[in-house]
DNA sequence: TCACCATTTTTTGCATACAAAGGTGATTTG
DNA sequence: CAAATCACCTTTGTATGCAAAAAATGGTGA
């Protein structure tokens, strides 16, 4: 075992297409509902239009835009119920990441995820929010990776996707913040005592709870824009890009 | 709303050949491992290579297929570990399902549930397998469905269509067959008193169950795999197309 | 002014062409 | 004779061209 000369062999075109598009639909970058248009695309990543097409074919078998039939991909836009449907999903996949990581976890990754968890306390007592999400992220994903299931994380990894976008622009309130913290705690304590049932019970009511501040913020989201659409007398109820 | 002239609004052909390529490796009529050549795969279909191209990859997102850099794609080929993680995540899945069906499932689909368990019962005692798989697969499915979550439908049918070329070649053995059946007792009557947990239970059992036979079955498959070529002096580590 | 229709323009979908990488086999050399 | 090398052929990856469908535009009539 020498030489990995470089890591990414220099994957192919189409791959890195994928990757990119995948990276602004995920940070909103592309707007939920916007068009894929492959010419502007094209020229703004510098390629032809197959390798781009390819991809776009990609990200929609990962959900992540939609395919119409002789007029091209849009951005998904989920609607409220999607919105719960994949959180009940992401719940489910969350609770079994947990369980299964009560039993197969490292001392060293428990460890490391600890040190995450206070990471995000100081985050969360700067009201940095953009650490704490990323933090947050970070503890998840690493209890995913504990579960020890490569097919579980690509299975979470592609549901969660198509969540990143919403959580984007989403803002906590201060006490469902507050419970969030409180949640956090519990499952550190859960899987110190390897207890997968509680580790099951709080990962559920922390993703319910997740589902309802993201449901409440992008109603909240809803009612503005018709106002504001109201007032500038212009329905807007696709989003621009 | 008067014409609906043509309900499949003639999809595209990277669709319809995504779909054939799709049946062809759940089949088993592409064996796991073996290559995909574009310019055979052109001609069976009767498209060019664009067409065939993009489909490929979408079966690459569904994780159908395993796309190698410059040397195009392979059936995916599961390793022992990767068919214990999918019957996981599957059993996951499951188990969800059947506790979101206690909930949500309706009068009518527990009858005609109960209905094709009755069919299954049928087929099981004339020993017909292939009516047996279809019927099991059916009531898998109907409660899939009663559990009202497309989110949890498409997950569920991605990470089983990785299963199904597997289930294609197994072969139940009598006494775990009389097992599954019993297993699928039990879950008719924890639908029937809407008993979650219990559902919950049962289907992880039956799963584990299901991915311990097929694991054995695999085992012997190679094993005797092994022994004929030993036989034959010929390396058939790969499968042929 | 608004609605409807024809025409033009744009955009998508598919096919093909060209370039590069991979595999194969014969030939050559140690 | 074995191993390495080189040339050839096959196959994949990307770009481009062409046809069809959809959107945009403009004009006409009510």
């Amino acid at each position: 075992m020498s030489a990995e000369i470089i890591p990414i062999p220099r994957s192919a075109l189409h791959e890195q297409v994928a990757h990119r598009l995948r990276q602004m639909l995920v940070e909103n970058r592309i707007a939920p509902g916007a068009k894929l248009n492959e010419r502007a695309l094209c020229e703004l990543l510098n390629v032809s239009r197959t390798p781009l097409r390819e991809a776009i074919k990609m990200l929609a078998a990962e959900g992540l835009v939609e395919l119409l039939t002789n007029r091209g991909a849009i951005a998904v836009e989920l609607s409220e119920a999607d919105i719960l449907n994949t959180f009940e999903v992401m719940a489910g996949l969350e609770a079994q990441s947990g369980e299964l990581a009560c039993d197969r976890i490292t001392g060293a990754e428990l460890t490391e995820i600890k040190a995450m968890h206070f990471e995000m306390l100081a985050a969360y007592t700067r009201r940095d929010l953009p650490g704490y999400y990323r933090l947050n992220a970070a503890i998840h994903s690493a209890i995913n990776v504990a579960a020890k299931n490569p097919v579980l994380t690509a299975t979470y990894k592609q549901v969660n996707a198509r969540l990143q976008a919403l959580r984007f622009r989403s803002n906590q309130d201060g006490e469902k913040w507050q419970d969030a913290v409180a949640e956090h705690e519990q499952m550190i304590d859960a899987l110190t005592r390897r207890d997968a049932p509680a580790m099951r019970e709080v990962l559920m009511s922390h993703l319910i709870h997740k589902r309802d501040v993201v449901v409440e913020q992008l109603r909240s989201a809803a009612s503005a824009d018709a106002n504001q659409s109201r007032a500038l007398d212009k329905p807007a109820s696709r989003a621009p890009a």
